[in-house]
DNA sequence: CGCCACTTTGATCCATGTCAAATGCGGTGG
DNA sequence: CCACCGCATTTGACATGGATCAAAGTGGCG
């Protein structure tokens, strides 16, 4: 029988909620790797398999050959490159259901790395193995394509309007992002965890630790959210909705 | 004889220097293309044909379904989508040899549209027939994973810095590009066209039009570049290099 | 309990957006 | 060929959002 990402390995014991495998982007390459024939010569186990990661643990670093595919099962992570003077700079996180390191799939290149922000566990998907599985490739491929083309079309959007939106318009809009990124993977819209920094949400959205922390505030003051140690309470959806999009 | 790229069908005259087929980003998928097996039922001529555009000239607009992905053979296009107010907002440009919509496959619709900014060429790849082709199909899938890939890889650096620089390294770096483009095209690197306005460029980099006047001024004053009516002259590359990366 | 990292808050300065006016350029009609 | 008009670009003056510097507050962990 083939392992997939469904079948978790019981050795891996996880005492955090999982996303379930209909709500993971990875789901459809899970399907396809079911579907593939018996025989085709691929070892069981070998196509997903789920593991734990520790907090600030790297799945890969920026440079390195691409190996495989990650789904986030639980926790969260961050991409992360470098500028010149070697200070960490913040392009992305990923949530769980998220799908991590596609775009290297092209490249054979991960063009940048991912820490763990907390504990949590992924599913990992060898995509070198996957492409000796025969005939499953074009489907596989087909999805693939999928996703690399939302990923591309999505990020026209986000740079796009980044760019020319000003701190609190970035953070409605990041916090928005949270929320709805939750309610996809049907978690609460309300309380939202916040596993990354000050810094990295700053990093991320180019601004200052400074600024990051004023804006939050603001919106604390004006009833739109509540700041809790490592989350936020979402008090106000249609005043985040007001304050990010006036573009 | 399938028409591909290569060979321009004869009633279309084009008195300007195109692009030649092996620096065209095309190519690859011309060269697919080429080797489908005869007969595969393929019309002649369907597959990539050339196609002259005017200035102002929509190849397609956003939100169409996908239909084909154009390579550019004279000319440039700038690719706009539009914000709540209706403003047209620039997203893009596309020069000679660059590829248009390939991430339109991937949603079956173009998320942007994209205008003609001076007259000029493309090739026309219908992709949806190109599917009937047969055995083609997965190494046509391959390379437009790989394109897609290299897109997304390149959006996330852009992205990712156009948000923290400031504006003359923003537009050190455009122009940089702009060489950069044009030395893989074997074209000039001192003399670039420059068939966008300013307030092109401005809505591209997230700039107010006269910043980029200011900018532009400034660059002249140190004697990095020299303007010219629609184009600039590349004095200085270092001193260019220098103030786009300083960071 | 105390250290250290993170966060918040305050004060100041500068880059860039905004408004306004001048200049330049291409096209059109006389 | 010239005069005029409209539009893009340039230049100037000013206001302000956010970066930067500085210092105080907060929480986690040994």
């Amino acid at each position: 029988v083939i392992q997939s990402c469904c079948k978790p390995d019981q050795t891996n014991s996880n005492f955090f909620q999982e996303i379930v495998c209909n709500e993971c982007s990875l789901d459809p390459l899970c399907q396809v790797i079911e579907y593939a024939e018996p025989g085709s010569g691929v070892p069981d186990g070998i196509l997903a398999r789920r593991r734990p990661v520790q907090r600030g643990e790297m799945l890969f670093v920026m440079n390195q050959p691409f190996q495989a595919i990650y789904a986030v099962k639980s926790g969260s992570f961050k991409a992360v490159t470098y500028d010149q003077t070697g200070a960490e700079r913040v392009v992305g996180f990923f949530l769980s259901g998220d799908l991590i390191g596609v775009e290297g799939m092209a490249n054979q290149t991960y063009s940048y790395g991912v820490r763990a922000l907390e504990v949590g566990s992924v599913c990992c998907l060898e995509v070198d193995r996957l492409a000796h599985t025969g005939r499953s490739t074009e489907v596989l491929q087909g999805a693939l394509i999928t996703m690399l083309g939302q990923e591309v079309a999505m990020n026209h959007l986000v740079t796009s309007s980044l760019i020319r939106q000003n701190a609190e318009q970035r953070l409605g809009a990041f916090i928005l992002s949270l929320v709805r990124r939750s309610a996809v993977r049907g978690l609460s819209q309300r309380n939202l965890g916040l596993s990354m920094s000050r810094s990295d949400m700053a990093s991320y959205l180019g601004l200052a630790r400074e600024t990051v922390s004023r804006v939050l505030s603001r919106f604390q003051n004006n009833e739109l959210i509540r700041l809790r140690k490592h989350s936020i309470e979402v008090l106000d959806l249609d005043g985040l909705e007001r304050v990010s999009s006036s573009d």
